[in-house]
DNA sequence: TATTAGCACTCATTCTTTCTGAGTGCTAAT
DNA sequence: ATTAGCACTCAGAAAGAATGAGTGCTAATA
């Protein structure tokens, strides 16, 4: 059978109309307000044809149509005409990129209040790299070591002594760890390096554990992804995900970030740039197979990668959402520019 | 009227079985898992007595009784008496305390797991004290403020410059923010005294703007109150909660620190130490009508104070949570104190 | 006088049954 | 190829009947 013109004229009128109105859209509705002027008879003729080839389903005997996934996938490939009209982001990004956490828990706050779903943001995921290392003496038996990673990112890590050092101590170690350290990704800090650094270090190779031990754990904390989400309450608007059983086991995995991440993670894949949409048993998570996934990859000018999520249910609004996405990509990479512009002239 | 023993004992009979099952209770059940020995038709005069006294209703004329709100309250203050056995809080707390937020959230996910409410708690809020200011040059355009104050709190600031300044320069400033600022707290610093540093710092006097911006901007942030949430998704777990509407309501405030702080403020009262309990409309905030909330303070050596709160359904399990509570204010206090022995024996 | 057995009554809940109407598929006419 | 028309289906609403947990009241009992 063929996809003629005319059947994808009435896929996309039934698939429009199921996305506002979210019942079962009958012959005769698309009969009446659609530029085909076909009777009712027709139409269902025709959908009969959209059913068997999977486009569309009845839920039951006597109610009219509802898309399949297959149905949102064509509609989202080939129907789906961009907005021209930009979906304006409303409410500000913070300008300052310095606390990126703040900037990031922000886009999923608004990104939330905009569209009406659940978001989640992570943040971007690059080989950190040391830039900067400062110990200092807060008191007799307190070393605060302050670790900056590419993109600013600050780390702090108290670490205990059972040692008395002095300030001119801490200098030489300060010294010591900058020349081995900077510009070092977390493996290139191997045997090799600790070795020799403890050779140096002389006397105080036992402190210098203690110091790693911080250190290192600054780093791996740094290295994580880490995720901020916003509006999973939204969820809960969605009567059509109406099993509140699982729905809150839904709302649970968006308590827990080790989840997300894989849920991340499992959309890393071919198209790695720009939009992708995961609609219903497509999506890499076993309780959201009710659910649509979009998401947005944005990019920091050092080349480090971030994902912008949003999830709701099938019928969302993927014009919108997929428009608000793009806009709002766009304004980060803005904001990343301008940020890199002001600060890491190196 | 009067609240004579067996009244007591009957409502204390009522209460515990709707604790347990949620379902109205009868007087057929009183009579039988009772050791009172009385027949069904006298609780049921002795029912009507209670009802007439406002501790139990009946939801409809058929039905068994439900504590009231005054019944709850009676039951709270008079008849629950404490568990012996320690109500063991699975899950291991963090034994060191210099990252304050992981143990916080610690605090709240160990709890929400254990008692299957949601939790909160709040960061200790005391008025904070600089204990150590550190300025670093991280690269030539950008100056790093690291602020630790009491508690071990760790702040940092990346404050932009347009000036060049050499590391004499920063060393010169960061003696000059030392000595004036160590042990000072946000509303010692004033203009007087901002004044008076500027005066010392001579030609870099417009960068101090700079970095005085940065620092009570940190300090601001610290004093804060953080508060950490868990479990929200606990509340859906209890169906008398059953209007959806309603409930993600309720859920929604759980995402919005603001009305947290307002909720854990309207608790600070009179007995501010201790346990507090607050029953259905004794709640602080609208939408909890429908829920109880427990709340603990707890106590740093310092004095600074902080507060948990759980937020249930009416009936929750009051024992339980109030001992729980209990133990881990216990154990939070005793790991504060290790805390400081070790720490701060300046 | 306090307690209890007994009975009529109430009413949420559950299960059935009936009704309704939106929507279909098919056939015969255009 | 399209459409009018009609019989058919079936979810969901509405209405009715059965169930049973629980009550309040009264009269008998200890």
């Amino acid at each position: 059978m063929e996809l003629d013109e005319r059947k994808v004229k009435i896929l996309k009128a039934i698939v429009m109309n199921y996305l506002e109105t979210g019942e079962p859209v009958g012959s005769r509705t698309i009969s009446k307000y659609s530029d085909l002027n076909l009777s009712s008879a027709t139409i269902r003729n025709e959908m009969a044809d959209l059913e068997e080839m999977g486009y569309i389903v009845q839920p039951h005997t006597s109610a009219g149509r509802v898309p399949t996934d297959a149905g949102y996938r064509f509609y989202v490939d080939r129907l789906m005409e961009e907005k021209e009209e930009v979906e304006e982001v409303k409410g500000t990004l913070l300008e300052r990129v310095d606390r990126m956490e703040l900037l990031l828990k922000q886009v999923a706050k608004v990104l939330a209040y905009n569209t009406n779903y659940a978001t989640l943001v992570t943040a971007p995921n690059y080989k950190k790299t040391v830039k900067f290392i400062q110990l200092s003496l807060v008191d007799s038996s307190n070393l605060l070591a302050v670790i900056v990673v590419d993109g600013n990112i600050i780390k702090n890590q108290m670490i205990r002594l059972n040692v008395l050092l002095d300030t001119e101590d801490v200098l030489k170690f300060n010294i010591l760890l900058n020349t081995f350290l900077q510009g070092a990704s977390l493996e290139d800090i191997n045997l090799e390096m600790i070795q020799e650094m403890k050779k140096q270090s002389g006397e105080y190779a036992d402190i210098l554990d203690h110091i790693f031990q911080g250190i290192t754990e600054a780093i791996h904390e740094a290295q994580e992804i880490d995720i901020y989400t916003s509006g999973a309450t939204n969820i809960l608007k969605y009567p059509e995900l109406g099993d509140i059983q699982k729905t809150s086991e839904l709302l649970e995995k968006f308590e827990d970030k080790e989840e997300l991440t894989q849920l991340i993670e499992g959309t890393i894949g071919e198209d790695d740039s720009g939009i992708q949409v995961f609609i219903g048993e497509e999506t890499p998570v076993q309780n959201m197979k009710d659910c649509s996934l979009v998401t947005a990859t944005y990019q920091m000018p050092e080349g480090a990668k971030g994902k912008i999520g949003i999830i709701g249910p099938k019928r969302m609004d993927y014009k919108k959402v997929v428009n608000t996405l793009k806009n709002l990509t766009i304004e980060l990479d803005d904001i990343f520019k301008k940020g890199r512009e002001v600060t890491n002239d190196e």
